[in-house]
DNA sequence: CCCCAGACG
DNA sequence: CCGTCGTCTGGGG
């Protein structure tokens, strides 16, 4: 600290608490407690530790942040702010023209979800203070424990120290899932497109339903109480609670409400036609099925919905009038840290600017427009005008995927290795369900200090499959070992990513089955169609196939030569019947994939590859993106591409690594197997071609996949297998999809731009 | 366009 | 004795 004191002439400010350690109250359940007893507790049992190290660490790089931030403040002159404040008030106007009132968005969130669940299936856990994790992360608490200080993202030990009686109950999502789905088969009664942002949490506009709500007969908006205990038969056994005090399974506050009605024995309830009574009736209805209470939010967009569900939170609804100087009082003394996308650092960085509260966002809109990247204040500015997205944007397809493990400290490199090819295959086991392929591998590390890094790689040719994924993971993780050379890397967790998955852009509604490829007459292709037009007019998906596979090899001759100097090619590991093994000692891979030809999945006609499903829908995204991927880019700049890329790693490689890499293992003996190509073997039929001449082998498997496969799939599959809509967009949200292949969004925006328009 | 760190939920 | 997964931003090459 000394040294960084005398670095930059700053004191460290690291007196007291470390703020980024100190208790969350932003979230609900947490008013009215000692948080400075609770603080001290939590700075005990963190102190000395290794994260709490790397803690300090960070809070002191966002201080330096501050300090810039306020260095460059200095600079400013009246003159910049004048100009500022103008281009600020232009910009409001427009925003303000575009200022929607129409909708009705809500924002439903569940209370203490898992935490609720856990709590209903076990009566016992009802008055004790209680939490769903471990000892070392809780991922939610109920409102007993919260009395103590004890919140989601607090590890179990120190939780433990807040609150000793605490009971910690380890995660089931399987339950927490199927709850899930049953509350949002009562979401989409409401809006059948909303948005789910995770099991416990949603998106609806509640517009057109109310339209509709109101030329509603009484009957349609009745709802009944859940059966008493004797007569229910529908509940799952184990797991049914005590039936006979069902209203109030968290708070025994919750207003039993004004129409309730007595008829044959069982009680209802009809809701009116205002909003509030359809959210309230929603609420009832996700009580009465589940026994668990949620909360909304009602307002005129996202942004605001999210705020106002945290408003009444546990078992309430709050409404936000869709009326501007409603909106504007509501955002004034909105603390920036309740908005979502406004984090701990944000607030920090707008607190040393003075700013706590929305309506100081708005009145330092001209500062912060010359601090902060245009994206940033834009954002600042939306929020102080209570300005957010009034329509709910589809899902996109998701961009990544990634699986990574925390562990004990882990140094021996057999064993790191060993660990990210696990990784790598469960990542490839994910990647299989949804049928993806992606380009970028990304390598995750933390250190025992904590401190985190990732390193990628981006392949000229989309991969999947476990070991072509390890290939490089493992790469990856040799080079930065090598990197710390004499020490070893002591990890605590790894992690593998897989993102730029081939685009699908735009050609989702054209997907065909494959049977529309057999005729090439009518062979439809999406927009691949057009490029390939110039080179070749009505190309047969055979001939598109053997172009594809004949780059292919191509490709994998011209790597082969840049592969002496380190470069897998993890394409050509199973490509070829004879995936090489990439450590010498270890055959797993060889073994995995060779087992693929055990009957279970397709070959892909056009990489060769198996795709390892039964399901045809996923065998065909395969194919496309297969055949998309060989014409999405002329072939000739396809090759240059991927050899100007290998070749720069190739300079890399020689540099920095040291000789006798894993890599170059896997390199020479791909490149050797295949020098000798003594014989190849045919996918489709599993046999061995006594030849190496790569045309004959060619006209082989299209004879089989002629005689073969698709004589299979013809007869399975009669009609289009693909639904128009975007194959992926169950991947994240999981929301269902609506038929009409409605135009994209562009750039995802699952957080901060959701919120606006 | 790629890579990486960091913020955020 | 402090998790996992996914998205976005921003700076640098």
């Amino acid at each position: 600290l000394n040294v960084w004191k005398a670095k930059t002439g700053i004191p460290p400010k690291t007196e007291g608490l470390v703020s980024r350690m100190a208790l969350n109250d932003n979230k609900a359940g947490m008013e009215g407690l000692d948080r400075d007893k609770i603080n001290k507790i939590i700075m005990e049992s963190s102190k000395g530790s290794k994260f709490y190290e790397n803690e300090v660490k960070r809070e002191q790089q966002v201080n330096q942040r501050i300090d810039k931030m306020m260095l460059q403040k200095e600079q400013i002159t009246e003159q910049h702010l004048k100009k500022a404040q103008a281009q600020v008030a232009r910009m409001v106007v427009e925003l303000e023209k575009r200022r929607d009132l129409t909708r009705v968005i809500v924002h439903v969130d569940m209370d203490a979800f898992y935490a609720a669940v856990e709590m209903r299936d076990c009566p016992e856990l009802k008055d004790k203070p209680m939490a769903v994790g471990s000892m070392s992360m809780l991922s939610t608490s109920n409102y007993h424990a919260r009395k103590y200080g004890v919140r989601a993202a607090m590890p179990g030990f120190i939780a433990k120290k807040l609150c000793p009686n605490l009971v910690i109950v380890p995660t089931n999502f399987d339950k927490y899932r199927a709850v899930s789905s049953e509350i949002r088969e009562i979401f989409a009664d409401y809006d059948p497109n909303f948005m789910p942002m995770s099991l416990d949490e949603a998106y609806l506009d509640f517009t057109e339903h109310l339209e509709k709500r109101q030329s509603w007969p009484d009957s349609l908006r009745t709802h009944h109480y859940r059966a008493s205990s004797d007569e229910n038969n529908e509940l799952p056994q184990e797991t049914t609670p005590d039936v006979t005090d069902l209203s109030p399974v968290l708070f025994d506050d919750s207003p039993s409400s004004f129409l309730c009605c007595e008829d044959a024995g069982s009680a209802f309830e009809i809701f009116g036609t205002s909003v509030e009574e359809a959210v309230r009736e929603m609420r009832f209805r996700i009580e009465q099925k589940t026994l668990l209470t949620a909360s909304a939010g009602i307002a005129p967009n996202m942004m605001l919905a999210k705020v106002c569900s945290d408003k009444n939170k546990p078992n309430g609804q709050y409404r936000l009038p869709s009326t501007r100087e409603a909106v504007m009082e509501f955002v004034c003394n909105l603390p920036v840290r309740k908005v979502s996308g406004i984090g701990k650092v944000s607030e920090k960085l707008l607190n040393a600017l003075g700013i706590s509260s929305c309506s100081h966002l708005g009145q330092k809109m001209a500062l912060l427009s010359l601090l902060f990247s245009e994206t940033a204040w834009h954002h600042f500015l939306q929020v102080s005008l209570g300005l957010g997205s009034a329509f709910i944007p589809r899902h996109e397809e998701r961009k990544s995927m990634s699986t990574e493990r925390t562990f004990k400290e882990m140094s021996a490199a057999e064993e790191q290795l060993s660990l990210c090819r696990e990784l790598c295959e469960d990542l490839a086991n994910d990647l299989k369900k949804e049928g993806l392929k992606g380009k970028t591998v990304t390598l995750k590390l933390k250190n025992v200090n904590f401190e985190v890094k990732t390193r990628a790689l981006t392949l000229s040719y989309p991969v999947a499959t476990a070991d072509e994924i390890f290939a490089v993971a493992k790469d990856l993780l040799k080079t930065e070992r090598d990197n710390e050379s004499p020490q070893p890397l002591r990890l605590r967790l790894m992690g593998v990513r897989i993102s730029a998955f081939v685009s699908s852009d735009e050609k989702q509604p054209l997907q065909k089955s494959i049977v529309g490829f057999l005729n090439p007459g009518k062979a439809e292709l999406g927009e691949s169609e057009e490029k390939t037009t110039l080179e070749e007019p009505q190309q047969s998906f055979f001939q598109k196939a053997r172009a594809k596979r004949l780059q292919l090899q191509a490709a994998a001759a011209s790597s082969r030569q840049e592969d002496s100097s380190g470069i897998s090619s993890p394409l050509f590991l199973d490509a070829r019947n004879c995936a090489a093994s990439d450590e010498p000692d270890n055959d797993g891979a060889c073994g995995a994939s060779t087992s693929t030809s055990d009957g279970i999945g397709l070959s892909c006609p056009v990489c060769f590859r198996r795709v390892e499903t039964a399901d045809l829908a996923v065998f065909n995204r395969h194919i496309d993106q297969c055949l998309s991927e060989s014409s999405a880019q002329k072939p000739s700049q396809h090759l240059e591409e991927g050899d100007g890329r290998e070749a720069k790693r190739a300079e890399l490689s020689a540099e920095e690594r040291s000789l006798g890499s894993t890599s170059a293992e896997t390199a020479s003996s791909v490149n050797g197997n295949h020098s000798k190509s003594s014989s190849l073997v045919c996918p489709i039929c599993l046999l061995t071609q006594d030849s190496d001449d790569l045309i004959l082998f060619n006209r082989h498997v299209d004879l089989c996949l002629n005689q073969g496969v698709l004589h299979k799939l013809q007869s399975e599959t009669r009609s289009p297998i693909n639904p128009p809509s975007a194959p992926n967009s169950k991947a994240l949200g999981e929301r269902d999809s609506p038929s009409s292949p409605s135009k994209k969004v562009k750039g995802s925006c699952i957080t901060i731009d959701h919120f606006f328009r």
